[in-house]
DNA sequence: GGCCATGCTAAGCGCCCGCTCACCCTCGGC
DNA sequence: GCCGAGGGTGAGCGGGCGCTTAGCATGGCC
């Protein structure tokens, strides 16, 4: 479950997978422009700016500035997809899987909300191909949580009326995160996952009792 | 509690307070074309096109493209305090009031999709002043809830941990519909409706009972 | 040392953006 | 019949956009 290990500041996610050196930066600055501004709201100028280049030099690494958006949407769902498959294969029961998935999928995106953000919000800015694929991919994580909730209806410890509309529910939740999440308010990534775990966990009828005091 | 009122289609919603029937059209023409494709992603000569005018036509009514986006969230806010106003003033529990709240407020978001995408997605388009504006509106909702569920733990009908933590999480599950709805889609709005009402109560630890069958 | 591949820049092309301006209908009042 | 106001248009402005191209510095290899 480990705690949030990446926080704001230069987002320093995996992209350690993006090789030339030069192509990291322009990528990482490309993330932080769209998740400030929107990606039709940022120029490829400002983008090549931010990574101290001129604007000429994002297109020795990247063919459009939707290519950039692109690579960005895939590492980042690559990573969800992963953050919730490792819930999910856990062992343990479905309690401790769901809570787990969920705790640690909205960490991600409290914690690396710019990157979050982009992912999950400037989707429909990519053309049809790229939206396609990187769709296949928001369907897998759609697909490990319903697996979770499944089987906890199966093994009698959740009480779900409405298994397709709960899951929905629950990464939505999640993901809205993203949105709302402000590094300077009032929760750590740690608190609001932990809050939001109690929180599934009572959705899918799971409600334990509160250990007393209420604020 | 009532059915939804207002379905798809032109999204016809109470945007009879736009005086010169132009300016409504226009007006109707840019919530369309933002829900669409986003704020910055629009040009004016696209909204003036939808609604049937040369470029030229949208400047008689509005100063610049923000205002236009101005009118439509202020409108759209204004919308929105009013549902959770309603159902906050209600008589009834704290239980019927929130699952009203809970279930209209899904049911604008999800039949008024159009509107609320551009309320809800857009704001950060606004400049500075206009935003400020808005987040007022926003801040009033929050409280709306926030009272219902204060309600709800003052009167022993609820079990909450962090009340300001819950508020917020109900809220942001109502407002991510507007992202992720859809009209050709499994679901009508009523009976998302429906189902988030039941997800949000027992949120807030007012577990009902399945009454049989699940799925 | 000569050579070229690589990585970058300065300059700029062509396009389309938000917005403006000069002008034109239409219609009610007298 | 004439006038003026309000709602509309066609053409086009300045500028910033995504992207291209010609050329320059560097450094590894023979």
């Amino acid at each position: 479950m480990s705690t949030a290990e990446e926080t704001a500041g230069g987002d320093a996610q995996a992209w350690g997978e993006v090789t030339p050196d030069a192509a990291r930066r322009l990528l990482i600055a490309a993330v932080e422009a769209f998740a400030e501004r929107g990606y039709h709201a940022t120029t490829t100028r400002d983008i090549a700016g931010r990574a101290g280049m001129s604007p000429a030099a994002l297109y020795i690494h990247y063919k459009t500035k939707e290519e950039l958006l692109h690579r960005i949407s895939r590492i980042g769902h690559q990573k969800a997809v992963e953050i919730l498959r490792t819930a999910s294969r856990r062992e343990g029961t479905a309690r401790e899987r769901l809570a787990d998935a969920v705790s640690s999928f909205v960490r991600w995106h409290a914690g690396g909300r710019t990157t979050a953000r982009v992912v999950q919000y400037e989707l429909d800015s990519l053309g049809p191909d790229a939206r396609a694929e990187i769709l296949a991919l928001r369907r897998q994580c759609d697909d490990e949580v319903r697996g979770i909730i499944e089987d906890g209806v199966a093994a009698g410890e959740f009480d779900v009326l409405d298994v397709k509309g709960t899951t929905l529910a629950v990464l939505s939740l999640c993901i809205d995160v993203a949105r709302w999440f402000n590094v300077d308010g009032p929760w750590t990534p740690d608190e609001v996952g932990a809050l939001y775990a109690d929180l599934v966990l009572r959705m899918v009828g799971e409600k334990q009792p509160s250990p007393g005091g209420q604020r």
